[in-house]
DNA sequence: ACCGCCGGGTGCC
DNA sequence: ACCGCCGGGTGCC
């Protein structure tokens, strides 16, 4: 390892650029380990100003000194210019350097002077490629180009006057020969073609970029796709998309390419964007994106490819343990005593991995065909839990994590460590293709011979916290209960720093936090001292920050092949890519100056979107469940079927929700009259969502009057308490009501004095963007600080007084039928009960406690913990476990996973049709096995009725939401879907 | 000879 | 560096 380069800030100017003192890099570093050190020394310079895209002119200068240095160039080879403030000859030494970061030259003094004070005060970035004379011994030309804000460029023009330069206009020639791309150049492909005007640099159009990296992330989406069967140790089968990951993913490991943008010609390497050149060979960039949609099985691709490509094809070689040896109980580590990480409780026992039905059936998901002694086979190694303080965990985290030492303790031997000896070495691994057959004894032997030249053995998993227990639990899912496979989590303060320990692991599981931790804590990472055979970014989005700690940490690591599992599709600008890339080493884009000049500006002058959108599919694997194979989807999920049941009120109850509706409809029409619908939007609703509940349950109706006058001569506490009060008959029920402005679900809700309901962000840009802002509903006049934000309060103890008077209702009876018929039928059915209003699901517990189901409840009021439980409980499917989830129509985000049901009921609608979809995912998802049978009840002449009509207009609101921002169009629609509500 | 010219030494910042 | 610059040698052609 060569010492870190020394570097130097500029004390007391507002230069940030750091700059290596080596001038002449150390004889021992490669050219390649020069750019991984400039990579590294990017993140401490300050950048980034994407703003100063105006291109001023361009000049020609001299690089001297050339024959001090060993930096080459090759002819139209772009360089990089670096300030030298502390040279000892000339504080206004600029450094001429090659995209590999090694000194050229210097630029001459007379030209250094202007261009040092236009680099130190910032006035614009420098970039010069050298057009020829690259062979001269003593010096060569450079063609300088200025970019930076319009509102520098006089000064820089002033600068340059001053000192006798004279700045070229970007339009006109600028000396920089076009001849110079002609058939002399060699480097050019005639494809590229150069940009009009003096603009020197390579700039290719979309499709150009695209095929240059489809060489290397070759799309397998729409062509003919391989498939690969994964190694022997995967005990689920691929389903085809995955098998189509898998090759892929294999295919970009062993591939023996050159990297995107590099060409060779007569033994020297070209890149083609920057024109740089090397005799060695550019390291291959092993990896790549995958971005699978969520459920497609991610995690299962990438743990088939460990397995099956560790070194050129070849599985990973790993010890199998016979049936006798299992059964010995010296298993160190069963999953059992894991349980806390997950638990994944028992499944059906007479389902086998191995019979096709079950495969079929259950894919990637639960894993709901393995027996218990199938499972207690994975080794898994982990250090137990105290405090780590240092990894930054929640302290209702690491509560989670107690769990998990607690049960280990409680287990048999605590958390034996597997020593490296147990590992095959890699030159056997190379021999025998799954070391199967070797005895335990000869491993030993072998392994200590050479566990010397043993690099690279190990896979880095990192990941979210959040999904940590989930990588455990998919190994031992996934992976043959009969092989020995060592996954090491590197979590807690007691976990092993032992980096040749690391080494040694087949996985090693850990956090971007303890990551960061370790990385913070300055010259003491031990996952910074393993040479890694692959390094696995889970949600690798998380590492869209370059400044962010665990963005450089994870960037740090040393690895032969790299890989970002992410399952939201890249949305962010190019910009954002750029750590993308980075990690996956792609050279010279490493350097964000080279990225920058051969990407980041280009794009923007052409056609970004494009540009962007070539790049992200090239580079990434990507399919959604929408994707086809073959014509067919990729994933195959059951049946699933939409009923409405009609419900007739009681005439007890049909007569207080008529009083009510026409109490409404009064107000309401007297509002119409007025036209003042809008201004009393919060009350229309209110009524509104009072007739709801009516639908539901006489219970559900609160005791408050329905409309609140608002009166002008209201103190502002009384305004103010008036305001949440409406608000609270809006939004208290957990009823689902959506913003006007951006037309989803309320975030942070606030209220005007107005009465209506915005998200705070939404209606906080409305006031920002003009003078006079006015509230989109009513045109009233609207400030931020008059705003008024929901309370967020808690109120449980509710449900509790509810329980002595209870009563039926028609809703909740036709439920009770079906459920209790359904129960008769097929005890094993698992029902979802999908309820807008919390109150509703408390209310619908007693007559569950009564006909004695076992239920689980899961609402956004529950802490995560809870809902973990929740959860774990619903999905198990022993025998006891409840059969019915009552959920609350948001709670959960998409990932929320309730395949164990295979009905719903829909106990109201919802105003967006989207968020009951959305819910209905949840178990028609893949990991269902049955068909999934969704049933809405909805009364019959109410309140509901209109609404299921008003959802079809609302998707086609939703799809012009783009075109039309229109307020007075949405005000019209609110107004007709009240009257349409209201029956008006 | 307070010039010009020649030729060798030399050369980044 | 096939330059420019410097400084010493030299001096009609």
């Amino acid at each position: 390892m060569q010492a870190p380069p020394r570097r130097f800030h500029v004390a007391g100017s507002s230069q940030l650029t750091t700059f290596d003192f080596l001038s002449v890099p150390d004889q021992t570093e490669t050219l390649f380990q020069s750019l991984n050190r400039q990579s590294a020394d990017d993140f401490t310079a300050g950048d980034d100003d994407h703003d100063a895209n105006a291109l001023f002119g361009t000049l020609r200068g001299n690089v001297v000194g050339l024959r001090y240095y060993s930096g080459v160039v090759n002819k139209n080879e772009m360089v990089s210019l670096v300030r030298q403030p502390d040279n000892p000859y000339d504080r206004n030494a600029v450094q001429v350097n090659n995209v590999y970061g090694d000194q050229v030259g210097h630029i001459k003094k007379e030209l250094a002077l202007p261009m040092a004070y236009i680099m130190d005060n910032k006035l614009a970035k420098v970039e010069g490629i050298v057009p020829f004379g690259t062979t001269n011994a003593f010096s060569m030309p450079v063609q300088l180009h200025f970019w930076g804000k319009e509102e520098h460029k006089a000064s820089v023009v002033e600068r340059l006057s001053r000192s006798g330069f004279k700045l070229c206009p970007p339009s006109k020639s600028t000396g920089f020969e076009t001849s110079s791309y002609g058939a002399g150049s060699m480097l050019v492909p005639k494809s590229f073609r150069v940009s009009p005007g003096c603009l020197p640099v390579v700039q290719m159009t979309a499709d150009q970029l695209k095929n240059e990296f489809d060489k290397l992330f070759e799309d397998v989406m729409d062509t003919k796709g391989q498939m690969m069967e994964p190694a022997e140790a995967v005990g689920t089968v691929l389903l085809a998309h995955q098998k189509q990951a898998l090759a892929w993913m294999v295919s970009r490991e062993n591939n023996n390419d050159l990297p995107p943008f590099w060409e060779q010609k007569n033994d020297i390497y070209y890149n083609l964007l920057t024109n740089f050149g090397v005799k060695e060979r550019p390291e291959r960039v092993l990896g790549g994106i995958l971005s699978d949609d969520m459920g497609l099985g991610k995690t299962l691709s990438m743990i088939a490819l460990i397995l099956t490509n560790f070194h050129k094809g070849m599985p990973l070689p790993l010890e199998k343990i016979d049936d006798e040896e299992t059964t010995k109980g010296d298993i160190p580590l069963s999953v059992a005593t894991l349980g806390g990480l997950q638990k994944k409780t028992t499944e059906e026992p007479n389902e086998k991995v191995k019979t096709d039905e079950a495969v079929k059936s259950t894919e990637v998901s639960a894993g709901s065909s393995r027996s218990k002694r199938q499972k207690a086979k994975v080794t898994y190694t982990y250090s137990s839990d105290s405090e780590g303080s240092i990894d930054g965990v929640s302290p209702k985290k690491k509560s989670k994590a107690e769990q998990k030492q607690g049960k280990n303790k409680g287990g048999s031997s605590k958390g034996r460590v597997s020593s490296p000896m147990e590992c095959f070495d890699f030159a056997a691994a190379l021999e025998t293709s799954a070391a199967a057959s070797t005895s335990k004894r000869k491993v030993k032997k072998k392994g200590a011979v050479a566990n010397a030249e043993m690099k690279g053995r190990a896979t880095l998993i990192i990941c979210p916290l959040s999904v940590l227990s989930n990588w455990i639990d998919q190994f031992e899912q996934h992976v043959r209960p009969n092989v020995k496979l060592s996954v090491y989590l590197y979590y807690g303060s007691d976990r092993s720093r032992d980096p040749s320990f690391l080494s040694s692991q087949d996985i090693v599981v850990t956090t971007y936090n303890v990551l960061a931790a370790d990385f913070g804590n300055k010259n003491d990472s031990p996952l910074h001292k393993v040479d890694w055979l692959r390094v696995v970014l889970d949600e690798g989005h998380t590492i869209r920050n370059p400044n962010a700690l665990q963005t450089k940490a994870v960037l740090d690591l040393k690895a032969e092949r790299r890989w970002v599992l992410t399952g939201t599709p890249i949305q962010n600008s190019l910009k954002d890519l750029w750590t993308l890339i980075s990690f996956l080493k792609l050279k010279p884009f490493t350097v964000k100056e080279w990225w920058n000049r051969t990407i980041q500006r280009p794009s923007m002058m052409g056609d970004p979107e494009g540009f962007r959108q070539a790049l992200i599919k090239s580079i990434t694997l990507r399919r959604t469940k929408a994707s086809k194979i073959n014509g067919r989807p990729v994933v195959e999920l059951p049946e699933r079927k939409v009923f409405i049941q009609h419900i007739t009120l009681s005439e007890e109850e049909k007569q207080l929700y008529e009083s009510v509706r026409k109490e409404g409809r009064t107000v309401i029409g007297r509002y119409f009259s007025e036209g003042s619908v809008l201004t009393n939007y919060a009350d229309v609703l209110a009524i509104l969502v009072r007739l709801r509940q009516l639908c539901c349950h006489p219970h559900l109706f609160g005791s408050s009057a329905l409309t609140v006058d608002s009166k002008d001569d209201a103190t502002p506490s009384e305004l103010r308490e008036r305001l949440i009060n409406k608000m609270n008959l809006v939004l208290g029920s957990g009823s689902d009501e959506e913003c006007a402005i951006c037309l989803d679900s309320l975030r942070s809700p606030v209220i005007t004095y107005c009465a209506h309901v915005y998200c705070k962000p939404c209606i906080c840009q409305v006031i920002r963007a003009e003078q006079n802002a006015k509230c989109p509903l009513c045109r009233a006049e609207i400030k931020v600080d008059q705003l008024v934000e929901y309370p967020v309060e808690k109120n449980t103890s509710e449900s509790l007084e509810t329980k002595d008077k209870w009563l039926p209702s028609s809703k909740v009876d036709a439920l009770m039928r079906v459920l209790l018929k359904l129960r008769e039928e097929d005890s094993s059915v698992k029902s979802l009960v999908v309820s807008q209003f919390t109150k509703f699901l408390s209310l619908i517990e007693i007559p569950l406690r009564e006909a004695g189901f076992s239920f689980a409840r899961l609402d956004g009021s529950m802490s995560q913990k809870k809902r973990a439980a929740a959860i774990q409980a619903f999905q198990n499917s022993e025998r006891g476990t409840p059969t019915i989830m009552l959920l609350s129509l948001k709670a959960g985000g998409v990932g929320l996973n309730l395949t164990a049901a295979s009905r719903v009921f829909l106990m109201d609608p919802a105003w967006n049709p989207a968020a009951e979809d959305q819910c209905f995912d949840r178990c028609h998802r893949l990991g269902q096995t049955r068909d999934v049978i969704i049933t809405k009840f909805i009364v019959k002449d109410s309140v509901e009725e209109n609404m299921t009509r008003i959802q079809k207009k609302k998707r086609d609101l939703a799809e012009r939401a783009f075109e039309s921002k229109n307020t007075n169009e949405m005000k019209q629609a609110r107004i007709d879907e009240i009257r349409t509500l209201m029956d008006i």
